[in-house]
DNA sequence: CGCTGTGAAATCCTTCACAGCC
DNA sequence: GGCTGTGAAGGATTTCACAGCG
């Protein structure tokens, strides 16, 4: 229940700023020139995207990192911590689960799946793989919101599927197909080759 | 040399199109309304994106999709093979060399590099994994074009500059720290917390 | 005086709607 | 008749510029 339209952009610069105001000291004032110097962001734009939650600074002097830090934690739901589904148990799964960066920010992935009979059992980083069937019934019992799809393009359907069967509201897909997410599920798409597309876009271009 | 303004977003949605005519035979006629049911995009939005590039089909008929694809193929770059330098082999790393997804579109991991002395000299997947000193002469040596750093963020920097000193004029980088590119260097950040934290957003948000 | 917060302008991107060709 | 390619309209996002507060 948004209350007010915020540009999809915004939330990814905001994760950015919260990170830049990690590197500072709580009880510095900060303006948002010098958030601009660390992130690259424009001034106007940081305060553009901070009015979209209201008042945060103070006129002539600037902003409190730790307050401003928190309120932004706050909006981005990472002052609390979220248990974390992760599907597909293969290279880049397992990357994923050795991750430190994504228990550091607070989601810790709690559960793991695979319909790979000789993977389902195993121990991987302390977590023992489960067969995607229990997934439904895992995410309850382990109370998971959100769901990492690392599964190869044609299971990503069904994965997904079972996902959102198992009440997981949020998930993340790394898997390069089109998913068609009903009401109330929040989807992102990382797709790796279509980012190195971009680069050798890019390139092809520069050339010619 | 952009001979015409593109706006980011289409790049990527070329990707998206060339990756959905993959799976139709050569010969058949496709329209856009065909291609938008297929990616989810507007039909209006994919005969736009295809105009900054000039024109691919044929009023009253459509697209041959053999036609199309080997253009927009051409357009991304990706009708030839590239080659694609890996630095920093820890989880994420490993996963990327062993990750079939790029072999398949063309983009060939070639040399990988790290600091870490007990990993040097070690091979993985058939790739022996080099002192990151020799990037800029390795690069050179296997004529090497984009680099994907895959390093922890402290280290981000220094295998940035060092990336960007060998030659290489177009980086993915998954290190969640800000990197300025000088003037001709392509930089595409992949930031997996901000994508998670994006979904946090949303279930935060949805709760209140 | 310095800096936030924000209307208003500018820019960028998407959608509409249809002329023109097959 | 059907569908592309594209001006023009519409919408969204970013930037400008400054009122107003500390």
């Amino acid at each position: 229940m948004p209350f007010r339209k915020v540009p999809a952009l915004t939330v990814s610069r905001l994760s950015v700023y919260h990170r830049a105001l990690s590197t500072l000291p709580d009880e510095w004032i900060i303006s948002s020139e010098e958030i601009s110097d660390l992130t690259g962001y424009t001034a106007a734009q940081i305060r553009r995207d901070l009015t979209y939650f209201g008042q945060f600074g103070t006129p002539g002097r600037g902003y409190i990192v730790a307050e401003l830090r928190q309120r932004i934690g706050h909006i981005l739901g990472i002052d609390q911590d979220w248990k974390v589904a992760l599907v597909g148990i293969g290279h880049l799964g397992s990357a994923l689960l050795a991750y430190q960066g994504f228990c550091e920010r607070g989601f810790n992935i709690v559960a793991a799946f695979d319909n790979d009979i000789t993977k389902i059992g195993k121990k991987w980083e302390g977590i023992v793989i489960e067969d995607i069937s229990r997934l439904a019934e895992s995410a309850v019992e382990k109370d998971i919101q959100m769901g990492i799809l690392a599964v190869p393009a044609k299971a990503a359907r069904e994965a997904f599927d079972l996902a959102v069967a198992a009440g997981i509201k949020a998930i993340l897909n790394f898997a390069p197909v089109r998913l068609t997410p009903p009401e109330g599920i929040q989807l992102i798409n990382v797709d790796l080759a279509a980012e190195m597309e971009r680069l050798s876009f890019f390139l092809a271009r520069s050339r010619s």
